[in-house]
DNA sequence: AATTGCTTTGAAATCGGTTGCATCCATCTA
DNA sequence: TAGATGGATGCAACCGATTTCAAAGCAATT
């Protein structure tokens, strides 16, 4: 039970008032030098440690980040948390994390949780059944920035960072067509999340624009998880014509769904080409290597917490209030999951 | 810029002193039910918010633990840490989550950054180079547990959560000895990380009860990363006799390995048998599925999480003090990679 | 010598919730 | 009826760092 050394027990070692050691320990100009070094050695000798709680509630700021993920066991989300936490830790920010489980109510209660913790800033990526923003009220009320990421909230006035979901998916579509596939299916997750919504236009802008019909008999919207290619597989093969395209909006389900279709000895990409969503390391790994959208997540976990910290130092709060939205690159990967011509 | 609601305000609306109004709130017996409903209502309808800070600096609590990982984008990290997020956050405690980076410098400075916030508990997962622990040292001091998981430090008196991985990879060993394998390679990561010391000497063991000879030369100490396929290949092609069986001490690395050898037109298994660690996503989507050691990392994470509050919850603090180690059980999956005979 | 201006330091209030001790009042016991 | 018992409530002192305002020290200028 050693006693907690204080800026009093400082200020007594050396003379000086805690007013002063405060000051010199925060590297407050109006010290002299002399003085700081002297009161700098004195709490290195006996071990002082900030006591963050008193100075968080004095200056009424935390010092700390929350982020809220759909679920923190998914490649994508803890790449972009990686991202994050590498810029939140070069600015001596602390990373408060928890997880909504894809519920609203979750979410609702994680965000209490995180004003209550007084965070200084919210990073957010929507749960799938999160239809409106009322529970960041408190956080717009006290202007504490709220900042969304990939599963951004339609019809907002906060910032999101996001890539170009409709042009992404417009883009592989075209490839598929221009591969000669006739018949393309759409396997999308939750159509109330953003996400899949604009992948979705982005499918039928596509097949508009190069002369195809859009079918909604060609729209599977499914829970893209592990076990979802046996049941994307099973509709598809009930379809006639059979379709030869397949679009998966991401690559653990894509990866799945080549499998199901290698188990019935249909070849891909000679019967059915597929293309996923995310460059996953899955999607290097199976056979054949599947074509995918490099979503760079880890780039959006630096790129949105480089922009809440900046936010956070700039004493007029404008950087957040002229961006809205920053669209990060993403490409198509063209590979032999794809490839029907030589 | 609203004001803020604090227990003086809700104290003068209802007419009681602040120091009833804690005790309601904090559910106190010694409040009249009245009362309690009473304060309770003028909370609800002022839309208080208990401010943390100053309940932390007196309480000299912070409902919040820490959690230390070498890398938060790895399949296995992520799901130990959604499991650690699920019970934090059913008891009432926040995660603050950094990654060291495999870097002993960044450990320790993540070490003092939770330290400093007052974390009222520390998981952690050791990095790569870390070879003592005196950088925890300010927590023995101040009694705040520390709980090791995955990798562990050798020699302590703290607690971990962890597999017996010699134990895995002695199955596993023996697996591709019944298999028939002659010469079997361990492909294990840096030596100085418990987990793979642990496993190079299940593999000693079990090939000494088998009668086979150790040879330092089958022992490939490498970083198991998404590249290292062609590392180890390259390396086992080199060897005379040529190898037939391979353990790779992660389904990244072995689901590598296995692409390229399929590049080199080597059957697996009937050339080479190759057996994963994790049970991965991975291991299941590759051809053929890798037979794996299925790790429990989700569970880990409720488990590690759970002795911590318990503990905390725990006014002797006797539960952590009586454990040393907590060892999941883990077991051999067979699949297709190591499957020669039918 | 007196005034001005600058740097360095300190006293004291403050942030908001908690808690040891005291007080008040109603009920109960002898 | 006096005194004891116990439940409900309040006073005031914390927890430790920050910050406003002011004062003190010192050199330069008039």
């Amino acid at each position: 039970m050693k006693k907690e050394i204080t800026i009093y027990d400082i200020a007594e070692n050396v003379g000086l008032s805690p007013t002063t050691v405060s000051r010199a320990l925060s590297n407050h100009p109006r010290v002299h030098v002399t003085t700081r070094k002297k009161i700098m050695d004195a709490a290195k000798l006996l071990g002082y440690q900030s006591n963050i709680f008193a100075s968080s509630l004095r200056k009424r700021r935390s010092k700390s980040i929350g982020v809220i993920v759909p679920k923190l066991n998914s490649p994508f989300q803890s790449s972009v948390l990686a991202g994050m936490e590498k810029i939140a830790s070069q600015s001596g920010y602390n990373l408060v994390i928890s997880q909504s489980m894809e519920s609203l109510e979750k979410e609702i209660s994680n965000t209490n949780i995180m004003y209550n913790s007084r965070v200084d800033g919210l990073l957010v990526s929507k749960a799938g059944t999160t239809d409106n923003i009322e529970h960041f009220q408190s956080f717009f009320n006290k202007e504490i920035p709220v900042l969304f990421f990939d599963r951004v909230p339609e019809n907002n006035h906060s910032t999101g960072v996001v890539i170009n979901n409709t042009q992404a998916i417009y883009d592989a579509t075209a490839h598929l067509i221009k591969e000669g596939c006739k018949r393309i299916i759409h396997a999308v997750g939750n159509l109330q999340i953003n996400v899949y919504a604009d992948r979705l236009k982005g499918y039928k802008y596509a097949l508009m624009d190069h002369g195809f019909v859009f079918n909604a008999e060609n729209v599977i919207s499914i829970e893209l998880d592990e076990d979802s290619g046996e049941r994307i597989v099973k509709k598809i093969l009930n379809l006639s014509p059979r379709p030869d395209g397949l679009l998966v909006s991401n690559d653990t389900s894509a990866a799945s769904c080549l499998m199901a279709l290698k188990k019935r000895g249909i070849r891909v990409p000679q019967d059915i080409a597929i293309v996923g969503f995310n460059n996953d390391l899955i999607s290097r790994m199976v056979e054949p290597n599947l074509s995918t959208i490099n979503y760079p997540s880890y780039h959006m976990g630096e790129v949105a917490m480089k922009n809440l910290v900046n936010h956070l130092g700039d004493e007029q709060h404008e950087i957040l209030q002229k961006t809205n939205t920053i669209t990060l690159r993403s490409e198509l990967i063209i590979r032999d999951s794809s490839k029907r011509h030589t």
